[in-house]
DNA sequence: TTTATTCTAGAATGCATATTCTAAATCCTG
DNA sequence: CAGGATTTAGAATATGCATTCTAGAATAAA
C-alpha cells in the first residue's frame, strides 16, 4: 500500500476543529482538505461522503454528552441530569457549543447515511426512554403532560440557562447552576 | 410599463409559504418563482437580492412577534410578557415555528444587506433595552448576572416551553403557561 | 524481484444556485 | 401615434460544492 498519509481520524478531527471555528456548514469537503493538505481521493478513500463525515462527527459529541445525563436519570437523580447540562459544557465548551447552539439538521441536511441510523435511532430512543423513565418515577406516570414536564425541566431549561454563555464563548457560570436548580423545583414537585 | 404581473409582496408571501413548509433554506431564487410561474428577471427587478427577501421577511416576522413583548415590558409586567411567547405562538403558529424553530443566521447567513442592517440593529437593540429596563425593575439593578436572569426568564424559558410543541406543529398548551409561571416565579424573587 | 494492494494525487465532472444580460412586451404621456 | 419608462421573459453566466475518475507511487507478500 502506499504510505497512509491521512487516517480517518484525522479528517474527523479537522471537521471538529472547522466545525468548532465556524459551525458545521463550514466543513466542507474542500475546507477540510484543505485544512490538511490532503487531496479530495484521500478523503472519499476514508468517507463516502461528506454526510458520513459530519454525522460521525455529531454522533460522536452527542453520545458523549448523553453519558453523564444518562447516568443521573438512571441513578434518579433528576436535578443532577439537568445540572450535568452546564458542567458538562464547562468541561467541553467547544463540543457544548458546537452541539447545542447548532441542531441535529445543521450537521446533516436530510437523510442519514445508513452507516449511522441505527446509532441516531438508538440515540434519540435512549433520551426518550430516560425522559419516560423519569417523568413515572418522579411524576407517576409518563402522561404526555408528564413527558413535556420532564423534557422542559431535564433538557429545554438546562440548554435555555445555558445557551446565552455559550453564545458568547463562556463557560456557564454559578448563576446558570442555581437557575436550573430553581426552574427545576418549580417544576418538579419535591 | 409592462403590465405588472409580480409586486414585491407576491415574492414575500411565497418565501413566507416556501420557508413555513420546508424551512428558510428551501427559500431559493428558483424556488421562489417556480412556486409563483415567474421568471427570475421579475424576481430581480423587485429584489436585489435573496438575502434581502429573506432578510424582509425575518424582521418582519420578528417584529409582530416583538410588539406584544415589549407592551407588556412597558407595562412593567415581566410575566405578561415572558407569556406573550406561548400566546403569540397561539396565534401565528406557522410564523411562530419559523421564528423560533430557526436561528437568525439560517435566514441571512454572513453580512446583512445593507437596507436592512438599521432594522436589525434597532430590534437587537430595543430588545436588549426592553431586558434591561426589566431587569433594573424587578431585580434592583442591571448587573451582568441579573441581565443574565432577566434573558433567561423572560426569553430562555418561554422558547424551551413552546419549542417542543412547535416542532410538532401543535399549537403550545395551557401546560406551557404553566411551565413558565412557575420558572418565572421561582426565578424573580417577588 | 515481481505482483497485487493500498493509497495518494488532483484534474474533470456534475449539479444546484444566485445573479446578470439582452430582448421584447406593455403601458403612460405628450 | 411616437417615444420613453417599466416589467416581463428566460437564456446565459458564474460560483461553490460534492463526488468521480484515472494515474501513479509506496508498500507488503510471494
Amino acid at each position: 500500500m502506499a504510505r497512509p498519509r491521512f487516517a480517518s481520524t484525522d479528517f474527523l478531527a479537522a471537521a471538529r476543529a472547522l466545525a468548532r471555528q465556524h459551525g458545521p456548514a463550514a466543513v466542507t469537503v474542500g475546507s477540510v482538505i484543505g485544512h490538511m493538505g490532503a487531496p479530495a481521493g484521500s478523503f472519499y478513500y476514508r468517507y463516502a461522503s461528506r454526510d458520513l463525515l459530519l454525522g460521525e462527527l455529531w454522533l460522536e459529541i452527542v453520545l458523549a454528552f448523553q453519558k453523564g445525563f444518562l447516568a443521573a436519570i438512571e441513578a434518579g437523580d433528576g436535578l443532577a441530569a439537568a445540572l450535568h447540562t452546564p458542567a458538562w459544557a464547562r468541561e467541553n465548551l467547544e463540543d457544548a457549543r458546537l452541539l447545542l447552539l447548532h441542531r441535529r439538521r445543521d450537521f446533516i441536511h436530510g437523510d442519514w447515511p445508513e452507516a449511522l441510523r441505527n446509532g441516531v435511532v438508538r440515540q434519540e430512543e435512549t433520551m426518550k426512554t430516560a425522559v419516560t423513565r423519569f417523568a413515572q418515577a418522579t411524576l407517576g406516570d409518563a402522561a404526555p403532560d408528564n413527558l413535556n414536564r420532564a423534557r422542559f425541566a431535564l433538557v429545554e431549561v438546562p440548554l435555555g440557562a445555558v445557551r446565552m454563555y455559550l453564545e458568547r464563548r463562556e463557560p456557564p457560570p454559578p448563576l446558570a447552576d442555581e437557575l436550573i436548580r430553581a426552574a427545576y423545583n418549580a417544576v418538579i414537585a419535591p
